[in-house]
DNA sequence: CTGTTAGCGCCTTCAA
DNA sequence: TTGAAGGCGCTAACAG
């Protein structure tokens, strides 16, 4: 009962893009021997077998480097359009043993932060001729069954950005999977990874806000199974250390907006008064803002300052323009592919840690120079 | 020179999991007939080997319904995971023709929206043992290349959430690869799609303006190739004409932050004063609200109302609450996950459009109550 | 440069 | 219930 579009206008089933071109062709073909391609999807044998080749020359003609005359290339590409073969993506993977197919391994994919990391991976990669499987990572799901998944896919490399074990890590070396981690490094394990200096970035901000007479601060930290969280807190209270303070009142959040207003409460709550808040994420330090405003009816800064992490989007609005450390997300995402690029390619490259500073954005969210 | 920690530990290259409870075994078989897995990923043939029996017993071992003998079976699983041994999903998706992957085409990953949408899509996709191949479509990007890789890798359908035109569409019928469209339409070409109901909800929104007296009003539209916002301005400039307002005046923007307050000063620079402004986005009438407050010293909503849409996570922030229109996402990616699989499992599915309302959030941005 | 010949790892009839 | 055999579509030597 069903007829699809193909069976109506007469044509092959992946012609459409030679529909008007070859119009006349099947015409003339009509009584004679027609082209008759499968309904199935053409081979590469469907090709040789009506470009009167081999089917290996088919495969040649569209490998990289594969040796083949001009002229038969010529009438291999004419016939293969007009029949709209594509080299089968899976058959290629079995053999070759390269799918050109990148896992991505992302948690907190609504963490505002992430959303722009993706793009530019997935774009980088797609210019290198690779796909990206995606994995989203929640806190509650399961890390070994989604690794299974890496592996029965014979992707060709990982993306990290993602909490992984010492045991999981170690997996990736067994299975020989090259892996590059993102934003956070194992913990005894050797991994390739990329990441934005968190300590150097912490440091400088609490180095500002101590320059410019801030004594009593707070710190909205991220949840303890963070690394890059862990590293910010650490770095900001050694600072503050450095410094003779001592006792820094210190709540954890999980990133999200909600929680670095609650934060603020939190510390306001031990604390009477507060010159600074340092949050280890812009998303919370926001959250701490609108709070700060709106339930303290603190004027920010000028009653207290508080600091952010990342530079992500929304930091800049101009309802609160965090003063924080902006990522090199291009650099970042540029170095993480071709690092992976480099291990698929060499599979003897070592471990190798690239770390990028950020940089510092004044914003309007922190004092940052002496009250006169 | 390099060794890897496989051989230092002396275990097979897979046996990661087994380690600790085959180590006996492995001793044990030391001196006599030990259990050599290949350096290779062990294959279905070498587990039949070890197990005894066929290779196709081990296939029907790890198949759905696959008739085995529970004793075979339990030596086969024992094998297996002794060996480390998971199916090839590519031999698999060559010889049955289904991968159990699903292509994502999403654009604008930046635009905060897309995110929470994409990270429910995977979460639910996962859920129902299906993987995600993401393409992220930019603005100048090359759709025909993508849909070339989507046929390549032969998945067992799409959903796009990406501007296609109906040639393209009519690809997807050619190919036999189910298609749902995600919070669009096709022009005139059939495709199974799942949206929420702009203008319904721009209606809403514009009738509430009304209703509180706004009689001066201006759009922020956003680019004329994206359906959503094309549907939501018009569904707006509709229900104003009903209301006997014409020449409404109307600039556009991209959906971007920057974008709404551009498209703010725009207006304003035309109209003296607005009543009203309705910003096809959040993220838009976030940008129009910070333009408002900072650049032309607007008290929103008291001196004018602006209203947002799709109800994005930033929307609510305490410093904008803007007024808006929810997209229910949850139930709209469900409905997107399940019509595609639907339409996998029975090709015979023809196009289907579900279309969800969105829920109106009061806010704060707008004055919906007349003035007494 | 070209064709022949093996597989890649698995699923699926088909007999036994 | 089991095993043997034939592909799925392609790449990669290897001869000619």
């Amino acid at each position: 009962m069903q007829m699809s579009p193909v069976e109506v206008i007469g044509a092959c089933l992946f012609c459409a893009r030679e529909r008007v071109g070859s119009s006349a062709v099947t015409q003339g073909n009509m009584m004679s021997e027609e082209i008759k391609p499968p309904m199935r999807r053409p081979t590469s044998y469907d090709v040789a077998r009506e470009a009167g080749v081999s089917q290996s020359a088919v495969s040649r003609c569209f490998a990289p480097g594969g040796s083949i005359a001009p002229k038969t290339r010529a009438r291999i590409v004419k016939v293969a359009t007009q029949l709209g073969y594509r080299p089968n993506a899976l058959a290629q993977g079995l053999i070759s043993g390269r799918t050109k197919i990148v896992a991505l391994l992302i948690s907190n994919l609504t963490n505002l932060y992430y959303p722009e990391v993706l793009a530019e991976l997935t774009r980088r990669l797609t210019e290198r001729d690779t796909r990206v499987l995606l994995f989203s990572l929640g806190a509650e799901s399961d890390v070994d069954g989604v690794l299974d998944q890496v592996w029965r896919h014979s992707v060709d490399g990982v993306i990290c950005a993602a909490r992984l074990s010492d045991e999981q890590i170690l997996l990736f070396a067994e299975h020989r999977v090259p892996l590059v981690l993102y934003n956070r490094m194992p913990d005894t394990a050797q991994a390739a990874s990329v990441c934005c200096d968190s300590a150097a970035g912490e440091r400088e901000l609490v180095e500002k806000l101590l320059a410019a007479g801030h004594r009593r601060f707070g710190i909205i930290a991220g949840p303890d199974d963070s690394y890059v969280g862990e590293e910010r807190r650490r770095a900001a209270l050694a600072r503050l250390a450095d410094a003779g303070l001592q006792d820094v009142a210190v709540v954890r959040g999980d990133f999200s907006y909600e929680s670095g207003g609650a934060g603020l409460r939190a510390l306001l709550d031990k604390e009477k008064t507060l010159d600074a808040v340092i949050a280890v994420s812009d998303l919370m330090a926001i959250g701490a803002i609108d709070t700060a405003r709106d339930v303290f009816d603190l004027r920010i800064p000028h009653d207290m300052s508080i600091v952010g992490f990342d530079g992500s989007g929304p930091a800049s609005w101009t309802s609160y323009q965090v003063t924080s450390i902006q990522q090199p997300v291009a650099r970042m995402t540029k170095a993480a592919v071709m690092m992976l690029i480099e291990r698929i390619e060499d599979d003897s490259a070592t471990a190798e840690r690239r770390l990028f500073a950020g940089k510092f954005i004044a914003g309007k969210s922190a004092r940052i120079t002496p009250r006169f």
